[in-house]
This record gives structure tokens, sequence and C-alpha cells, in this order.
DNA sequence: AAACAAAATTCTGTATGCAGCATACTTGTG
DNA sequence: CACAAGTATGCTGCATACAGAATTTTGTTT
């Protein structure tokens, strides 16, 4: 209806809300989210609002109110008068947000068996499968973002806006680890190994024992980033 | 160390961080949110920047770095062009979170069974038989608060930071309908038995007990506040 | 009278300016 | 030479100003 020309960018408007453009406050969340995930800017930065805005080429603004909100998403931290600082996390920290992810992933997986549809179950087979492509090759990276876009997957089949909602804060703030916890081959392996049996779990719809997997992986996964904090 | 004489408000300096004050943002963000858990803004109200500031005698600039927190944390939507707007949760919403509460409360009452002190057991055991006296004597807002407190307690003591983190956020999405939800004589006698049943596995620090009634509370809130919706 | 179009008003989004606090530097003194 | 006090700079926090989008109101036409 918007628009019959081929080759428009997209249509401005949307099934469900009436017009959705994308906003200057996303991007720099967004923008600023990366910059600490990829390491550009470290644990422990203080955040300096004149140049980080001149970096990114908006003005203070609309850099505090994104900065306000990554605060709220627990990436950064607020010291009155001080400015913002990159959240420093500690061992501890790490550990308890992994316990709890554990937890929320078993749920997850929990209600999925319940929810999910078979065509979705089937995709998720279909990225496991191309994960798997990428283990055999060990090529490190896409097979770290498969592996993400797996336990993304498994959460939208829960079909719990709520559930999804808390796992991506607390998955976001420990993202950053994550990415430099790369393991040595015989404990990826093991995550390997880990993943064959989810995927059979899931297609078995074996509720407990997709959970019992999810929730043993997450403190596995303990294991495998410690040393990197 | 900080002022022998008497009478001082508040000391300035903390144990852990330099110095505490309390600041604008999060009095703003405090204050917009008990508006929304009291209904003073009702959900679908659409937030006008120049009116609610006026209102709370500050300017647009902090106002909006407060409301773009409260997005964060799930209270507000954004619509862009449109300004804020309080979010309106259907059934499911409120369902889905239940669900997930559930399953926190369930992991933090198991964690407590294991890292709370014996003295830190005995204050919960103080709240409960406190909200009990409340209970014989139907005074619901007393009873309600301390009925809050206990659960809050209970995952104090899980001393998982990121537990009490996103049950936080959580909770504080759905305080305005279990506000609302007040339910009838026959539903408050089995809140308080499950209560009874709590305080008591807690001093058992019987884990899987504790982690299941926390559980099965949470379902049956469920029950109490579905009419409210 | 109803529907559409256009103008005016109002509100959001962004930039800039200013005051106060925090920090770094400099200078004076023991 | 070390340390403390005073000064100077720079940054944060807040307010205001301006531009563009959204909504409402008004006028015109059918």
């Amino acid at each position: 209806m918007a628009s019959e020309a081929a080759g428009l960018p997209v249509d401005e408007f949307d099934v469900r809300g009436p017009i959705v453009r994308p906003t200057l406050h996303d991007a720099i969340v967004a923008r600023v989210r990366d910059m600490i995930i990829e390491g550009e800017l470290a644990a422990g930065t203080r955040l300096h609002e004149g140049n980080l805005g001149k970096l990114l080429g908006v003005s203070r603004t609309p850099l505090r109110e994104a900065l306000k909100f990554l605060v709220s998403e627990g990436l950064l931290e607020l010291s009155p008068g001080r400015g913002a600082v990159v959240r420093q996390f500690t061992a501890k920290d790490v550990h308890d947000s992994l316990i709890v992810l554990g937890n929320l992933e078993g749920l997850a997986g929990r209600l999925a068996c319940e929810h999910a549809t078979d065509a979705e179950i089937r995709e998720v087979r279909q990225l496991h499968d191309h994960m798997m492509e990428m283990y055999e090759k060990r090529d490190r990276l896409p097979y770290f973002k498969l592996n993400q876009n797996i336990h993304s997957a498994i959460l939208r089949l829960s079909k719990n806006e709520a559930l999804v909602s808390v796992h991506n804060v607390l998955q976001a703030r420990l993202k950053r680890i994550r990415y430099i916890g790369n393991e040595g081959p015989e404990k990826w392996a093991g995550a390997v190994a880990d993943h064959e049996e989810m995927i059979a779990a899931l297609e078995a719809r074996d509720a407990d024992r997709l959970s019992t997997v999810l929730n043993a992986h997450m403190q596995k996964t303990w294991e495998r980033v410690r040393h990197a904090i």
C-alpha cells in the first residue's frame, strides 16, 4: 500500500504500529552498546560526554539520554558529578549472572518444548547444523554468532516476552566477557556436545531434559570464561 | 568517623563508595515510578513533558533523561515523535511475567537456603510474624507492604546481585497490578498459608520445598490478579 | 451538513549556554 | 624536597532556545 515502485528502501508503515522510523536515540544506544561489547570502551573507562558526542556526531543532549538508558540496562554506572563509567564486573557478578541465565534458559527450554511449532524447531535444527559445519571448520566467529542465535531462538520459542526481555538484559551485560572468553579445543568440544543434546531434547520435546542441559551448559560456561575476568 | 555531633541528618560518606549524594535524576525516576504504581498516571496515558516537568518542578532535560530510564525498565513505551506513554500490560504480559517471577523467586529461595545466616532467617521470621499480626487484624496495607518485604528479603538472602536486579525490574512492572488486585478473604487465606510454609521451609533450609512453594505461590498470584487486568 | 484541505498551534527532538562542582595544577611554606 | 593550600581549568547537570514533526482547528467545497 505504501509504495508500488520497486527499489524504495523500506515501507514507512508497519502492520501493527502506525509509523516506525529509526530514531537517533536507538542508534546511539546500539552504537555505544557495541563499543562496550567489542572492547572499544573498556570496563572502567570514564565516558566523556563532549568527546564521545563529537566522535558519534551528536550533541550532548541525546547522548546523555542514551547513557541513562544504558545505565538502566546495567552496562554503565553513574557517579553523581563525575559522569558515566563502563561498568566493571567482578568475578562474582559474572558467576551470579550465569546462574540466573542458566535458570532463565532452563525455563525457556521448558516453555519452548510446550509452545514451539514443528516448523520452528526445524529452523533451530538448521541453525544447529550450520553451526556444526562452522565447528568442523574451526571457524570461531560464525560459530560464536550461530551459538548466540540458537540460544536466542530457544528464548523466542518460549513465546514469553517477559522472559526474552530479562534474558536480553542479562545477556547484554555478559556479552563482552563471552566475547573474549574463547576457550581451548577440549572445552569447545564439550560445549558442542551440550548443543547436540539440546537440539535432540528440543526435537523430542523433552522439557525436563532440555531444561537440565541448558542449565548445566551455563554452569560450564562459567568454567570457560572465569579465566578472562 | 564522619561527624561526631548528634542530630546531623546523614553522613556524607559511605563505607564503600566515595561520596553519596541524592541526585535529581534518581528523585525524578522514583517519583514518576510511584505515580505509575499508584495509578496517578494510568496505563496508556501519554506523558506530556511540559506539564509533567512543571508539575515536578524540573525542566524538560532531566525529566526526559528520567523517562528514558523508565523506558529501559519497561514501565514506559516510546513512540518516536509522539513521546512516552505509560505501558499497557496485556493479560498475557502479566501471566508471562508471573511465570518468570515464580522461577526467579524459586531460584532465590534455593540460594537463600544455602547462603543465608541464621540471624538473617530470624529477621525474616520476624517480618513474617509481624505480617501475620496484620492479617489477624485484617489490616490490608501494612500486610501488603510486609508481604513485599518478605519476598524482597528472600531475594536479598540469595546474595545474588544479578538475581535481585532482574527481579526488581520485573517486580516494578507488576507492582501497579498487584496494588489493585486485592483478593477476597478465601484467597487471602490461601496466600497466608503459602507464607506459613515458606517461612517453615526457609527455617528448615529445605531448598526444594521453599523453591516449590515460591513458584506455586506466584502461580496462585495470577488467579488473584487476573480479574484486575 | 459532512468531508477534505490548509493553516495554526502544540509538542517532541536537538543544540547551545550557563552555573556549580570535581579535579588538576601551581605556588607557597615548613 | 615534600606537602598543603589556593587557583585555574574542565566537566557535569540543568535550563533555555530553536527547528521540525504531529495534531488540532478552522475554513472551504461539495
